[in-house]
DNA sequence: GTTCTAGAAC
DNA sequence: GTTCTAGAAC
């Protein structure tokens, strides 16, 4: 996922605002002096050899130092939008782009020009105030939609002591936390104030749907998204839509933008914003009330990206909220979740609904592959903005107390809509960077086009080796113990005990648990059926053995496969907490709770992973144990009874007469 | 999923 | 000093 900085160190763009005399150099200066990353200051003022330059002899400037790995101060005055956008380009993945904002009154600024000697841009003298006022004519204090990742502003020494503090301690792994901070009541001159103040006007703030894991192409996402903005504005009043994204390198987000400026959309309404979307209020200073979830078809926490960070930030309230309205959701529907009160995200942002939407899905990897259909795709996806749009209408017009629409249309019955599947766990989701492309023996993984690039399918190589053997089996004999038409059996390549092995399913997008549904339950017999026979096959040869059929909650690895395994856990592969914990704690989901609940509810129940950092406990007699290597020597002379849970239902599957 | 290894725990 | 874990890299 997605909605975390955790990757390697990042370079920063620093750029510093403010008029001549504002301090911005010797901001730079006293920064550079203790500072423990590589800067490379670019003034303008003495580019040139010690003479003023231009903007473009920055830029480069700016793009050389970069690429020496340095991080960058840009010593300019910066006051308007106009100027600063080109260096807003400098960023991307690996490149955050900040402003410090040096508020400092006009006054102050003024007579430090006209007192200081010897200053680089030769501003000195009387001519100082007459520049200093005329530029400060033009100022547009800065806004994290213009695609910052952090602004600080400065209005007096202290302020800029505590800035300069901030990037001063900022090692070369280092990173700071995005948002807008320090600023004052916002000026309302360069905000011309509409009807209502912004912190009541009623706001939805989405992502982009279906263009992340989903893969649909950005181009055609980005006319739909603005042709339905377009389209719904003028329904909303005074609602204020905006398209959130992480990614300060955006594409979607620069083709939305360049797209809507193309037409006549009051940019006060709709726009487009950068940063955490469960924290626009806290770390953006953005005025918002509902947000849009990219959902899976479960309308379940978990996977990665938008849906897992909301329903975290959310806390267990958002998916009890949820229950009440649907279970599960169709591609082009969305549904009106009420957040209570008592969420983290109503109490701490101000958000009071939340709009799960699903989108149509172009990733071969996931279920419902829309196979590049998109005519198809288009459609489903113009389905789900404008049920995503009608959806903050009704809450929008709730809200304001004016005459309700009819029903809503939005909202399907909950129950039994036919399933589509979502973002998943962020492990599964391989390197992002198109150059390391997949390079597994397998055609099956060959990526889609997107602008005409080819685009990595978020797989590790490594998670794919069971989809492979699956879809291939007469390909990998060496390993393969039988195979048939829906399942193949293989000795699992680092066993956890004496026996251990995996039935794995044949079919195509069902890459684990949460994939399975009533369609799947045939199957899931058929593979607990082979695994009770190579249960039988083992216990004929050694009859002590002791088995679990079951699934992991959340597998590593591609395709669904249920685990046949003898419960000594005799291995040396069996190495470290996950691995135990995995085959021992409720992570591990026996065969005939999966099936009965998929019966039942036309679902298998999962559980999260953090199950899998619990503590160390003996899988027989539940006493806990401070490491591996002694609860393993622990594990092999107990011989207390099974817990009751598992001698129940055959879970537990002992030959006859002995569970000693 | 595993391997490798820094550094925490002992 | 050695053992063990946990996180990054693959």
């Amino acid at each position: 996922m997605e909605l975390e900085n955790s990757e390697k160190a990042k370079q920063i763009v620093v750029l510093l605002i403010g008029p001549p005399g504002s301090g911005k150099s010797t901001f730079c200066d006293t920064v550079m002096r203790s500072s423990h990353r590589p800067w490379s200051r670019i003034c303008q003022d003495i580019i040139n050899n010690g003479k003023a330059g231009t903007k473009p002899q920055c830029l480069k400037m700016a793009i050389d130092s970069l690429k020496e790995g340095k991080s960058v101060f840009i010593d300019r005055c910066n006051l308007d939008r106009e100027q600063r956008s080109e260096f807003i380009k400098l960023g991307g993945s690996d490149v955050e782009v900040h402003a410090v904002a040096l508020e400092l009154s006009a006054q102050v600024c003024i007579s430090r020009s006209v007192k200081r000697t010897g200053h680089e841009g030769n501003l000195q003298g009387g001519r100082a105030a007459a520049v200093v006022n005329k530029m400060l004519q033009s100022k547009e204090l800065p806004k994290l939609n213009e695609g910052f990742f952090r602004i600080m502003f400065c209005y007096n020494d202290a302020d800029v002591e505590n800035a300069v503090n901030t990037y001063s301690m900022l090692g070369p792994m280092d990173t700071l936390p995005a948002g807008c901070f320090g600023q004052k009541n916002s000026d309302t001159k360069s905000q011309p104030a509409k009807l209502g103040s912004a912190d009541t006007v009623p706001t939805l703030a989405f992502p982009s749907i279906s263009t992340a894991d989903f893969q649909f192409d950005l181009e055609k996402a980005s006319d739909i998204i603005v042709e339905k903005a377009e389209e719904f504005l003028p329904k909303l009043g005074t609602a204020r839509l905006v398209l959130v994204d992480l990614s300060h390198g955006s594409k979607i987000l620069s083709l939305v933008k360049a797209k809507t400026s193309q037409k006549n959309i009051d940019s006060a309404r709709f726009f487009t914003f950068v940063g955490d979307i469960t924290k626009l209020h806290s770390e953006g200073g953005l005025h918002y009330n509902v947000i849009a979830n990219a959902a899976n078809w479960r309308l379940k926490p978990g996977g990665g990206g938008v849906n897992a960070a909301i329903y975290k930030a959310a806390g267990p309230d958002l998916e009890a909220a949820t229950r009440v309205r649907a279970n599960t959701l169709l591609p082009g529907k969305s549904v009106v979740v009420p957040l209570p009160s008592t969420c983290p995200l109503h109490k701490a942002e101000g958000i009071t609904h939340v709009i799960h939407v699903l989108g149509p899905n172009m990733n071969p990897n996931r279920p419902d592959y829309l196979n590049n259909d998109y005519t198809k795709g288009c459609k489903t996806l113009r389905e789900a903005y404008t049920s995503l749009f009608e959806g903050f209408l009704s809450v929008v017009q709730d809200h304001s107390k004016l005459p309700k629409r009819s029903n809503q249309t939005t909202v399907p019955d909950s129950g039994d809509n036919i399933k589509e599947d979502t973002e998943r766990n962020k492990k599964f989701k391989g390197p992002q960077d198109k150059s390391v492309a997949n390079n597994l023996e397998s055609g099956s993984v060959e990526g889609t086009r997107d602008n005409g690039k080819k685009i990595s399918k978020g797989w590790s190589t490594w998670a794919l080796a069971l989809h492979s053997i699956a879809m291939h089996p007469e390909r990998h004999e060496n390993v393969v113990l039988e195979f048939a038409s829906n399942i193949v059996v293989i000795n699992d390549q680092y066993p956890k005990a004496q026996k251990h092995v995996l039935v794995l399913a044949r079919q195509e997008s069902l890459d684990g648990l949460e994939d399975v549904c009533r369609e799947n339950l045939q199957l899931l017999q058929e593979m607990h059926d082979v695994g009770l026979k190579w249960v039988k096959r083992f216990q004929d040869e050694d009859a002590s053995l002791i088995f679990r059929l079951g699934y992991h909650s959340v597998p590593s690895m591609r395709q669904l496969h249920l685990h046949v395994i003898s419960q000594d856990f005799e291995s040396d592969s069996l190495k470290n907490k996950k691995h135990w914990n995995s085959f021992t704690s409720s992570f591990f989901r026996d065969s005939v709770d999966v099936i009965e609940e998929v019966k039942s509810q036309g679902m298998a129940n999962v559980v999260s992973e953090d199950l899998l950092k619990g503590e160390l406990r003996c899988h027989r007699c539940r006493s806990a144990h401070p490491n591996i290597p002694k609860l393993k020597l622990h594990v092999r002379s107990c011989r207390s009874q099974f817990p009751d849970h598992l001698l129940q239902n055959n879970r537990l599957l002992a030959p006859p007469q002995t569970y000693q």
